[in-house]
DNA sequence: TCTGGGGTCCTAGGACCC
DNA sequence: TCTGGGGTCCTAGGACCC
């Protein structure tokens, strides 16, 4: 017996969510559009047959999209997020370990019956996923992470191959490597392939057998860590855990350009409210923040702005970042000019249970222990009735800068069992 | 007219220390 | 005139991922 990876995901996930909720669209061409309704970050195989590209803006295929009757859909993250916890929960009691690694994706671990295919495994397990949760999923084998990527694109690639492929029970991988493009394998970018394709590497199969040398010089241990799991060499190991967040950034594009500080102040104080109810879900402290706006990238005076502040006492509470946030707002801020977005990044965490408090400041601690009372009873409202029931005076709900969600399905995923079941045939 | 959002890891270079 | 070297920590930026 020996341990195998697999690499599972949702076949086109969004797509396949809102498929699931509303079975009415089933068989018609669907995309579902980014935040902002800006561009198109999935499509199901309808859309995808007539031609429908992925990651284009929305407003260039507005016009083919409704000649081709193709349905569109605003992002839903709630229901796409609930969605993935069942998935995620059914995938962890048929593996051995499990990764979540990210909403419609996990790297699991099973053993494998000496020199058995584990095809039938994998079918049984795409059938039990079908049934219990209603969206199709597509899984890879192989020795390593990469190696399981791969077998999870050939998957999808070969109709025949019907979502699973097993490339670890092959002994000569050659001809499936060489169907893999260069910029195809997981870790390999934009850059990376284009300085790979200058050097007459196109393929996964050529990428495994250049030298380990001459990657190494350009791209160091990553570019090597690629090279020697396409080998089998296991290098990125299995992360069960998932570790704390480092980082937590919170941003969005305005529907309208705003030019006025007292705007970019409101959305600011929108986007710490979320950021620091975040770190309160982890249970994490914060110590340092940056704020930072822009203009259209792509228009001629472009203009970008950050700005980081530290806090003093590290903190989850909304109203102490706040204060420090509009602090960096006034830094960033210039008049005159078109922004287009705004974010907050927070960073510096640690856990909340390394939190220090002034022992002997008795005033502090009182103050401290409201503030905590008070930002958990905000959460649980906004957790049980939607984000915005309870905010604070200064941050305004709705303007007209407010992100564009114009095609958002209706459906309300509070209650999940309201969700159909779908059985397979 | 309109082009997303949220992450991680790695590296080079600067600051600082002894 | 001569102007060290090594270690660590931090940060910004690049590259990649979904």
């Amino acid at each position: 017996m020996s341990k195998v990876i697999l690499q599972i995901d949702g076949n086109n996930f969004y797509a396949s969510c809102e498929q699931l909720v509303d079975p009415s669209i089933k068989g018609k061409g669907l995309v579902v559009l980014s935040n902002n309704d800006g561009c198109i970050v999935a499509r199901n195989s309808e859309a995808r047959k007539m031609g429908i590209p992925m990651g284009q803006p929305y407003f260039k295929l507005k016009n083919k999209l409704t000649q081709l009757n193709i349905n569109v859909r605003s992002s839903n993250y709630e229901l796409y997020g609930d969605i993935s916890n069942r998935l995620m929960q059914l995938l962890r009691k048929n593996c051995e370990e499990l990764e979540i690694y990210s909403i419609d994706e996990a790297f699991g671990t099973i053993k494998r019956p000496k020199e058995k295919c584990l095809y039938k495994w994998g079918k049984n397990l795409r059938t039990l996923v079908y049934q219990n949760i209603g969206i199709p999923i597509s899984i890879g084998i192989g020795e390593t992470k990469v190696l399981s990527k791969i077998s999870n694109y050939l998957a999808k690639k070969t109709q025949n191959n019907s979502g699973i492929f097993d490339i670890g029970i092959i002994e000569n991988k050659d001809p499936y490597l060489n169907l893999v493009k260069v910029d195809q394998v997981w870790g390999i970018g934009k850059r990376m392939s284009i300085w790979l394709k200058s050097k007459g590497i196109t393929n996964a199969r050529e990428l495994r057998d250049m030298s380990s040398n001459q990657i190494k010089g350009k791209y160091g241990v990553v570019g090597l860590r690629i090279l020697n799991e396409l080998k089998g060499i296991l290098c990125i190991p299995i992360n069960e855990t998932s570790s704390d967040r480092k980082e937590i950034s919170v941003s969005r594009s305005f529907s309208d350009p705003i030019d006025s500080l007292e705007e970019l102040n409101q959305a600011i104080i929108k986007y710490v409210l979320i950021a620091s109810s975040k770190l309160r879900k982890y249970n994490q402290l914060s110590s340092a923040i940056t704020v930072f706006t822009n203009t259209n990238i792509h228009s001629k005076d472009f203009y970008k702005s950050k700005a980081t502040g530290e806090i003093n006492i590290p903190t989850s509470d909304s109203r102490t970042i706040i204060k420090t946030s509009l602090e960096l707002t006034q830094k960033i801020f210039k008049p005159y000019r078109k922004l287009t977005k705004a974010g907050v990044i927070l960073h510096k965490l640690e856990r909340n249970k390394y939190k220090q408090n002034l022992l002997f400041n008795s005033e502090f601690i009182r103050e401290g222990l409201y503030q905590e009372r008070l930002n958990h009873l905000i959460d649980q409202i906004n957790n049980r009735n939607g984000r915005d029931t309870i905010s604070w005076g200064s941050s305004i709900i709705e303007n007209e800068w407010s992100p564009r969600r114009e095609k958002a399905s209706l459906i309300k995923t509070t209650n999940m069992e309201s969700i159909p079941k779908i059985y397979a045939n």
